[in-house]
RNA sequence: GGGGGAGUGGCGGAACCGGCAGACGCGGGGGACUUAAAAUCCCCUGCCCGAAAGGGCAUCCGGGUUCGAGUCCCGGCUCCCCCA
């Protein structure tokens, strides 16, 4: 047979659109058989993809497209969180309607994601912007309010001046505005918040129930969540009245506290302060969250508190080390034990007294555990005993109480912007904030607006937006102008998608008992502790109002590295691309000076000009190349290294194989039609394939499978074409299909199949063909390798050892090893 | 400061549960084809000694357990990520 060039730019195009016209990818949520939701985390729709953000989705569509062929019926769905800062920061600097920003970028990403082929159930679409999408955000919203889980409060928020906005805990990166790099302060401001911290436990507890989750992630929830056991204890302070409360997990050290520190924030300070207190609190407000645990700062307020334990006086302290957002703001310090309350002691020539005491220590080494001395009733307990009998002490004496705190806070949800979920809360005069009622949802964000920022919502410029009656009592009333975080629209959207255009309700009861809980998520571990966690709250919170019938959305997931590439930088030229760089030498040149540049491996990215274009590639190898490349590099979980130059091998594996195909399409025939005979050994590697690749599929292994499947190619052109031939060729388009899905349509259509390859089925490993009859046994003295004998699979260690004993002829053997199939090792006496 | 992860050829990476280290690919070297180049095909390619046969050394470093350690344990170094 005439042999065709492997044209990937027409294969690729034809199925493309043989896929588009049959609607492959589409999914009825009632129709028969066994369900499979497989998502990927919904991109923002930045408009610039590299060939970096495809990895992303190639796993979700391997996924998709290898449970379809297993007989699943598979909802793989797409989306845009599509709210957010770019947009609106692109409307400031360049006078674009946010809207139409958002829009033409979704346009310019789904051509990228159909030029990639990946799957999608596109009548699904959603878009978080779509007022028939955020009319629910406002919804659940609302009934957070009615349960009391949406809540006022004024607040310190972080502030960036330059976004002229708060952000969120998570939003603040090293002190600086995660999206703008400029260094956050601190701002006093009414804020919506939601009250996570009352799901705090079942969060916590719930992560023990996912073993689909990969412990690192729920490690990073954990600690997040980060729940400390310990007591709440007053201390008396002469003219306050209640005095002070701390948190301690360390009750048994109170006999060892000699002074106490306030948080700059804390509200009693405003009452004891000296002038030097006030000029310490000005400028602790100016400094970042780094920068105040970095050095020890504090100054004495002149004041004392009575230690309950001792009934002695010891002194209040101001330090910045201590935060207000935890415990109660104030706290016991027990230099002795602890060592930032140590170092504090040391600087400022504080008492330390020691409460703890082990034989067994080192000299002079700080410890945290051992037995109480000097500690009244505890005295001779170890730690463990003498933390809860340090707190039935305080019970006993009214002093305190044994308390829980968590370092997770209320959800803070207000942002002062314009491009996000408006807020449907009216302000009454006379009813206070009022939920709008779910007939008037959605409250639409009104158009033309100017937002150029001034540290109020835009939303409060607009009079007919802001201007309203109560839905209450019908009186004259103003509209919230906040809008809500972009975080609260991701943390349910995968329940969208189940009814995307109902404008009746959310979704069906009973379609999301059919299709939940996800059976596969996929995305990026930087979500492990703000998305992950906030759509495992919604969930829960879901159900509680009766709708979701599940405690938790996910069953498995999987975080995908990065992929990342040599960046070079320039003293002078800073960052520079590849093709400024000259590699002739020994070292890499920067071609506009001659300086020797860095070269250092980093995350593609448009600054360090280290990515590579998916349009330029896929011109280059096409489409089934590139998803292998991109699948080859590595293992999935971890970050993966570009090269450009290695490419070529995926493309060059599927060539050869294109032309292998064409020159034994008879031998597929002949296979099909008489059954499997050959080349024993063919056959033999043939069915190991099948089983290692369906194993590597199933867990993620993807650079495996292809490594096999290259391993296979590589076998079948080492043999003459015989049935055998046809068999693995046969197999190859099969265990190839969800990786490379066009070349395999091909060649299923070559070797005769009609209809799509991903309805024929997945192909089965007949264990008596892949099992070896003759192996290798290794032969080792000492455990060095010495020789290699082959003996029959089935050999009794018996055999193996009478074949390896002529290799050690003569030596003084003392024992002998035999692991069965594997090797033989004998151990002989030295000289 | 706290938490999570990783160190294997020139490079990306394989190696099941403690059993042949380096699969697969890139790069490199040699050869074939060609007027020539590209493309393609074949062979070689961990390092060192050796003409070869062969030998020695090798999975970040140092110890340990074991007949046998890339894999397990202890100590150290380096890097990455996340959190404060």
């Amino acid at each position: 047979m005439q042999v065709p060039p492997y044209d990937f730019r027409a294969i690729e195009e034809r199925w493309r659109r043989r896929w588009e016209s049959e609607r492959t990818s589409h999914v009825d949520l009632r129709a028969p058989g066994e369900p499979y939701y497989c998502l990927v985390m919904y991109p923002y729709p930045s408009g610039d993809l590299h060939v970096g953000h495809g990895k992303n989705y190639f796993i979700g569509d391997v996924i998709a497209r290898y449970r379809r062929m297993r007989g699943y019926q598979v909802l793989h769905p797409m989306g845009w969180d599509a709210f957010g800062l770019p947009a609106e920061n692109a409307a400031i600097k360049q006078g674009v309607d946010p809207e139409r920003f958002t829009y033409d970028n979704i346009g310019r990403m789904k051509k990228q994601l159909r030029e990639w082929s990946i799957g999608y159930d596109w009548d699904r679409e959603i878009a978080t912007c779509h007022p028939g999408y955020y009319k629910w955000n406002q919804w659940i919203f609302t009934k957070m309010m009615e349960k009391g889980l949406a809540y006022q409060r004024e607040a310190p928020v972080n502030w960036c001046p330059s976004c002229n906005t708060v952000l969120a805990n998570e939003q603040v990166v090293e002190g600086r505005c995660e999206r703008c790099g400029t260094e956050a302060d601190q701002r006093q401001l009414k804020q919506w918040f939601i009250r996570i911290t009352d799901y705090a436990q079942r969060l916590l507890d719930g992560l023990d129930r996912l073993p689909g989750w990969p412990e690192p992630v729920k490690e990073q929830q954990r600690n997040w969540l980060g729940r400390s056991d310990g007591a709440r204890i007053r201390f008396e302070v002469k003219g306050v009245r209640g005095g002070v409360e701390v948190f301690t997990t360390r009750p048994d050290t109170l006999w060892g506290a000699t002074f106490m520190v306030l948080s700059p924030e804390h509200p009693l300070v405003g009452s004891i302060a000296n002038d030097e207190v006030r000029t310490y609190v000005r400028e602790a407000g100016r400094k970042s969250a780094i920068e105040r645990q970095a050095g020890k700062t504090g100054v004495f307020t002149g004041r004392s508190a009575v230690n309950p334990a001792t009934g002695e006086e010891i002194p209040i302290w101001v330090a910045d080390y201590v935060l207000m957002g935890y415990g109660t703001g104030a706290i016991m310090a027990v230099p002795a034990h602890d060592e930032r309350d140590h170092e504090f002691a040391r600087q400022f020539g504080l008492p330390i007294r020691p409460v703890i005491e082990d034989p067994a220590a080192k000299e002079g080494a700080m410890l945290f555990e051992g037995t109480a001395v000097r500690s009244g009733p505890l005295d001779g307990l170890p730690t463990k005993q003498a933390i809860p009998a340090a707190i039935r002490w305080l019970e006993r004496n009214n002093l305190g109480k044994g308390e829980v705190a968590w370092r997770i806070r209320d959800w803070l949800v207000s942002r002062q912007r314009y491009w996000g979920t408006p807020i449907p809360v009216v302000h009454c005069g006379e009813c206070g904030a009022v939920p709008v009622p779910e007939k008037d949802l959605p409250v639409v964000l009104p158009k033309g607006v100017d937002f150029t920022p001034t540290g109020k919502s835009p939303l409060a410029s607009v009079a007919s937006f802001v201007n309203t009656t109560c839905p209450k009592c019908g009186g004259k009333a103003e509209r919230e102008t906040d809008t809500l975080d972009t975080f609260t629209d991701s943390s349910w959207y995968f329940f969208r998608y189940l009814a995307p255009r109902d404008e009746k309700k959310l979704f069906d009861r009973a379609d999301a008992e059919r299709w939940f809980p996800i059976d596969q998520y996929i995305g990026g571990i930087e979500h492990a502790r703000g998305h992950l966690l906030y759509c495992r709250f919604l969930t829960m919170f879901l159900k509680d109002i009766g709708l979701s019938p599940f405690e938790e959305p996910v069953e498995r997931l999987f975080t995908q590295g990065m992929i990342c590439k040599v960046a070079y930088r320039c003293e002078e030229h800073k960052w520079i691309p590849e093709r400024e760089v000259d590699r002739g030498g020994a070292e890499p040149k920067c071609r506009h000076c001659g300086r020797v540049v860095v070269a250092r491996v980093y995350k593609m990215s448009k600054t360090k000009k280290n990515v590579t274009s998916p349009t330029e590639h896929l011109g280059e190898v096409g489409v089934d190349a590139s998803r292998l490349y991109t699948l080859f590099i590595g293992p999935p979980e971890i970050d993966a290294e570009w090269n450009d130059d290695a490419v070529i091998g995926p493309y060059k594996f599927l060539r050869r194989l294109w032309e292998c195909a064409h020159r034994n399409r008879e031998h597929v025939l002949a296979y099909r039609k008489g059954g499997a005979s050959g080349d024993r050994d063919l056959r033999r590697k043939t069915h190991q394939t099948i089983a290692a690749v369906t194993a590597d599929l199933e867990g993620f292994g993807f650079n495996k499978a292809i490594a096999r499947l290259m391993e296979l190619g590589n076998a079948i052109e080492g043999k003459d074409g015989d049935a055998a031939t046809g068999e693995a060729l046969a197999a190859m388009a099969f265990l190839l299909s969800p990786l490379a899905p066009h070349i395999a349509e091909e060649l299923h259509a070559l070797f005769g199949g009609t209809g799509s390859i991903f309805l024929a089925g997945w192909p089965t490993a007949d264990p008596a063909v892949a099992a070896e009859d003759e192996i290798e046994i290794v032969v080792q003295v000492n455990g060095k390798l010495k020789g290699r004998v082959k003996v029959p699979a089935d050999a009794a260690e018996a055999h193996a050892l009478a074949a390896a004993r002529p290799l050690v002829a003569g030596l003084p053997v003392v024992k002998e090893i035999v692991v069965r199939g594997r090797l033989v090792n004998f151990v002989v006496k030295n000289k």
